[in-house]
DNA sequence: TGTACATCAGTGAACGCGCGTTCACTGATGTAC
DNA sequence: TGTACATCAGTGAACGCGCGTTCACTGATGTAC
């Protein structure tokens, strides 16, 4: 920025950088887990191996730090389903993605996941900017997924399948009948 | 209780009760719209036109104020289905159902209304009773609308696909990509 | 019937706690000369 | 090369606030005699 900073410039800030996108990480992380709202901003700075008075210098505020997590959690989530064969038809990509999203590792979050069954309830106390973000990702969800227009609603309903089954597993701990809502909600995505 | 409080027993205890009665109901009210957590005390007892301080001669702490009130909207709802003519075949009776859960009546709760999606989030932080209650309404679920032991499945995942649906319409606020996600999940209980 | 006392639902102020946020400071690093 | 100064990422204590919970008190109601 400033003339000043010479040679530096490019150093500090990168370190500087780094430090960030280890916040960004660790409540990324905590996201998924617990939603927005529950991580305290102690415990996020924690994580990443720092103490709290320093947050500020790299968010404007909890609420910016969790919404930028959110969208790179969402995009990342997008990102996933390029992998796939595009020839690959309609209704094996559904059963494929329901099939991992269903699963017992992503309910017991073993890695990074879906950040929206843990952040639906969380919603009204947001702000809009939540709204529209998740709003933007369905969107998206609908264009990446949808072989034709018909398909809009069959990929909007297969996400509210996808996302109340894995919430209300979740819901139930580790069971029988929290296993057992996985593999109905699996099912139904015939 | 003791043998000095003659006739008023039954009449004091009965004012106290209808008291009791009318925090419930709020408390009701507020978690069907809000979750267990989210609503305090005071708010509640605000609510049902009382002070913070009389709370717990009523209820020994907010969780099992709020675990009551879960139990009643549970069973409140599954009171509901009973109102269905016994004789109507499965496959009717899943869209009847699904029809109203997903109405745009139901997201702008303009009546009590099912607290599941609500408190899903929530459900982690809470005690284990929580956790109870929920797999124990599922249950009573599956047996009460599945017609044959093959329907289990289903009522399941229609349990999913609803609880999902109206929690994302709800997480995206009124939009019409929210009625679209109500009327997608709709179409898929086919 | 009248008076003194007991009961108890509800009040309102206070408590300890964890939170998001602020801020004066530290100490390592790079710049100027 | 060496010394004085500037920068700035990160520290740690403090703030104001809302929360769940506690508790001494009030005041209406019923009982005892």
């Amino acid at each position: 920025m400033s003339p000043k900073t010479g040679s530096n410039e490019k150093g500090l800030g990168e370190k500087k950088a780094q430090t960030r996108e280890r916040i960004l990480c660790a409540a990324a992380d905590a996201l998924v887990r617990r939603g927005p709202l529950e991580p305290s901003v102690a415990e996020v700075m924690g994580a990443a191996g720092l103490t709290v008075g320093g947050f500020y210098a790299h968010f404007q505020s909890k609420d910016a730090l969790m919404l930028e997590a959110f969208r790179h959690l969402l995009s990342s989530r997008r990102a996933k389903l390029k992998h796939f064969d595009p020839d690959m038809p309609f209704s094996e990509r559904r059963q494929l993605v329901a099939a991992f999203y269903l699963s017992r590792k992503h309910r017991d979050s073993e890695e990074p996941g879906c950040p929206i069954p843990s952040s639906l309830g969380d919603m009204a106390q947001l702000p809009e900017s939540f709204h529209e973000a998740l709003a933007e990702h369905l969107e998206l969800m609908v264009a990446e997924l949808a072989e034709r227009p018909e398909d809009a609603d069959t990929v909007l309903a297969d996400i509210a399948l996808m996302v109340g089954g894995l919430a209300l597993a979740r819901a139930l701990g580790p069971s029988d009948l929290s296993d057992r809502v996985l593999r109905a909600a699996k099912k139904a995505v015939d």
